[in-house]
DNA sequence: TGGTCACGCTTGAACATTCAAGCGTGACCT
DNA sequence: AGGTCACGCTTGAATGTTCAAGCGTGACCA
């Protein structure tokens, strides 16, 4: 058995493909990010969502909905970027019931440096591979299967 | 900064709707099998694996391959596995150096109830969401950037 | 036959994630 | 003011993964 037969050959075919990308892809991208600067996947995009802040600065639950992750693990994570000193914590001020986390200088400094080789590696792995029109239908594939998701969800 | 300029608008825009499918499905389909059959996307695999194969059975290595995991964490999770009374090991006949990893019955018997319910949930929120003309593109991208990614690594 | 080596796999410790429970703050009601 | 509640976040234990080291087997060579 293993496949039940629900799936034509082509749809097998595309959907292991496409698995297998499911899994290489960030751990390749992860590898290098681990590798060059000793983050995760995920450390990054935290440091990256923060950049983008007006003050570098965001609410943590904000922050575990945009980095896609349980409030629990950001929790524990931003204790070891703490510890190494990329991000503080404050409680915000406006209400002491959130808390925000903020990217230190030094954490900028870290991400600005580490930011040229992950991009690089994204265009090279990713990008540069595929064509605009492929692109866009990916695209479009991404937003369709993604609603489909939350709205299942 | 946060995301460096040499990506585009519409790049950076697909690219960040691919990284969150690259999160969101793998995860939907894992909380799927994880809540109705207590097995994780990688184990269930392990399995699917397994009973593909004439005998039920495969070298450990092979699997690893095939399951796109590490060795050691392979190792583990046939620990597990084995506790569940899944899957066995057992010397490779033909050459003692090799263990090869065997369903059990009850492993082939606890894959077969949970398949079905796993397949659907890979059509409902994949296959049936995206056209086949967008599912061709896709295999086709999956080929490339895995291709480039085993080229590079 | 014995020595060395590469390889397949395992192991245990370090590390990360998940899970369930709990704490503190503010909102709402009386 | 005081009581209750929902919510944001944290915490520690259980579970899983990663990392580095080690064991055993067979290949190769003398």
């Amino acid at each position: 058995m293993s496949e039940p037969q629900w799936l034509s050959g082509d749809q097998l075919a595309a959907w292991r493909g496409f698995m297998r990308l499911l899994q290489r892809l960030p751990a390749a991208l992860e590898s290098q990010l681990q590798q060059d600067s000793k983050l995760s996947f995920i450390e990054y995009y935290v440091l990256a969502h923060l950049s983008d802040q007006p003050e570098h600065r965001m609410r943590i639950s904000e922050l575990a909905v945009l980095a896609n992750t349980e409030l629990s693990r950001l929790s524990h994570m931003i204790n070891r970027l703490e510890k190494r000193g990329f991000v503080r914590r404050e409680p915000d001020p406006h209400n002491g019931r959130y808390t925000q986390a903020i990217l230190t200088e030094a954490g900028f400094a870290y991400l600005a440096d580490a930011a040229p080789r992950h991009v690089r590696h994204v265009l090279d792995l990713f990008i540069d591979v595929v064509t605009p029109d492929e692109l866009r239908t990916l695209h479009r594939i991404s937003d369709k299967v993604l609603a489909r998701i939350e709205h299942a969800g």
